[in-house]
RNA sequence: GGCCCCGUCGUCUAGUGGACUAGGACGCAGCCCUCUCAAGGCUGAGAUCGCGGGUUCGAAUCCCGCCGGGGCUACCA
């Protein structure tokens, strides 16, 4: 039986705090909060800490910061509360403790005191006589003597689950195909495969909404729902994966990239993280391509997402990041370029912004073109002709108002004058300014400096060495 | 090995039997604009629709086989 199509909408994820916030995470994350706002739903984050030996409390402070930064907010979680805490498993183990017992007591679990090496050794077994692995059930018809430490395991019944996938469709898994997995480990901890299930029925979840990694995983966790008696799931949707751009499964020691405090670190617009990663995976059916986040609420349906893994390419992001950017105004681009420019003082950046706006990819490639600000360069080698122009530079510049437009006319006036182009008569004003060959136009590299500044590189440059 | 998912330009994709000389976007190339770099405008190259068989008057679209990629197969989640 099956939670009422008419209850309202519960969804969650369940990240686990074993490293950084992932990239991944953000994605669930995204297509959860997608459908518990179409649907008036509520969206919960319930932290999966079972691994003793990987958790790390500082791990799921960095998944909140990053989800918030994002701009992803959820309406229960251990940090907010709500009516089904504790939200972290590791403060739920009487729980999980309770309902395998349950299971025992009902014969659809047993305790099983194998050994790791024991269960290698039936692995390697299976594997040498090119036989799917299925635990053997020893424990089950004849259990060792004499053993204190034991696992529990649920006993598969067989049969066939299917499920529905909002993306996939119907799923049908053969259960005579899968072993009697552990739930209890002997540490105490349940496994993911027993945790996840109980909460999710406990919690009253109604859509699954997860990484495809999962699909094979969901009828391991159906039985157990069943076999306590819970009712299912509306339904479950599993998301293609993000793909490194090589193809292969994005890790994180390989692919930086996955790491999210990457993407605010070089300035990338949340928004615009957003906007990239619904459109990886998801298609409008329609030529839209820049999306705010109410747009993706009113549009996304689980019908137009992608079955298939997609790879994650930066060109592509930029692109989106670029076309945010310059479509912030003056004085919100500025205060987003602060924390990148801590040498700057709030006017300079303010006065640099609009010479900025078309070319940022991300807000760190700022630096590049304000660094000479704050960084002295090497005065350059010019030839005779060149030091002319920049002295009569130097002469137009001394009256003219320290603004980029007067610059301008000044320095117009001053190539007209000397007959030679404005690519000759600015690049060694560029190269004495900033050690450059690109810079912002001519007219703002010179007033963004103080003037005294700005002349007396200019003059050093024109200094017999 | 077993089970499951997937396979259209370099990448993300549109496409659900005829309107497909396979469309768009990013990237790439050229031109225009231009002091450099961008942005913007225009133009262009780029896909025998993984391969092989069918079905059909007609297939990227339906069926079968193969190949390739990915996931699961843990006392990780």
């Amino acid at each position: 039986m099956a939670v009422s199509e008419r209850s309202p909408v519960r969804v969650r994820i369940a990240p686990s705090p074993t490293g950084f916030a992932h990239l991944g995470t953000a994605s669930t994350a995204l297509y959860n909060v997608l459908f518990a706002r179409q649907r008036g739903g509520t969206f919960v984050l319930r932290v999966d800490d079972t691994d003793v030996e990987r958790n790390r409390p500082e791990y799921e402070a960095l998944i909140y910061e990053s989800l918030h930064w994002l701009g992803l907010d959820w309406d229960e979680g251990p940090d907010k509360g709500g009516a089904d805490g504790p939200y972290r498993q590791s403060e739920r183990l009487d729980l999980y403790k309770q309902h395998a017992v349950r299971l025992l007591a009902d014969g659809k679990a047993y305790k099983c005191w194998c050994t790791r090496e024991e269960l290698e050794a039936e692995r390697k077994q299976a594997l040498a006589e090119k036989r799917a692995y299925k635990y053997s059930r020893r424990c089950l018809l004849n259990p060792p003597a004499g053993r204190s430490e034991f696992t529990v395991r649920f006993q598969v019944p067989g049969g066939e689950v299917t499920f529905n996938d909002m993306i996939r469709g119907e799923m049908r898994f053969d259960a005579e195909l899968m072993g009697d997995f552990i739930i209890v480990k002997s540490d105490g901890y349940p496994t993911y495969q027993f945790a996840s299930p109980v909460d999710d029925a406990v919690m009253m979840i109604t859509h699954v909404i997860r990484g495809e990694e999962h699909l094979s995983n969901t009828p391991f966790q159906l039985l157990i729902i069943d076999a306590l008696g819970y009712p299912r799931p509306v339904a479950f949707a599993h998301m293609p994966l993000i793909l490194a751009h090589d193809g292969a499964k994005m890790s994180k020691r390989k692919h930086p990239e996955t790491n999210l405090a990457l993407y605010r670190e070089q300035g990338y617009l949340p928004e615009a993280l957003i906007n990239y990663l619904a459109l990886l995976g998801w298609n409008p059916g329609t030529s839209q391509e820049i999306f705010s986040f109410d747009e993706l609420v009113r549009v996304f349906s689980f019908e137009r997402v992608q079955h298939a893994g997609a790879r994650f390419d930066w060109e592509k992001l930029n692109w989106i990041n670029g076309e945010y950017i310059r479509a912030l105004d003056d004085s919100e681009l500025a205060r987003r370029l602060r924390q990148f420019v801590p040498e700057l003082d709030e006017s300079t950046i303010c006065r640099a912004v609009p010479a900025l706006r078309t070319r940022l990819p991300k807000l760190a490639a700022a630096r590049e073109y304000l660094d000479y600000l704050w960084t002295e360069p090497q005065p350059p080698d010019l030839n005779p002709e060149a030091a002319e122009r920049v002295r009569s530079a130097i002469a137009a510049l001394r009256e003219a108002p320290w603004e980029p437009p007067a610059i301008e006319e000044a320095l117009e006036r001053a190539v007209e004058a000397s007959g030679a182009g404005k690519g000759k008569f600015y690049t060694p004003i560029r190269d004495a300014l900033t050690g450059k060959k690109v810079s912002l136009p001519i007219h703002y590299t010179l007033a963004l400096l103080p003037r005294d500044v700005a002349l007396a590189r200019l003059l050093r440059a024109t200094a017999e060495r």
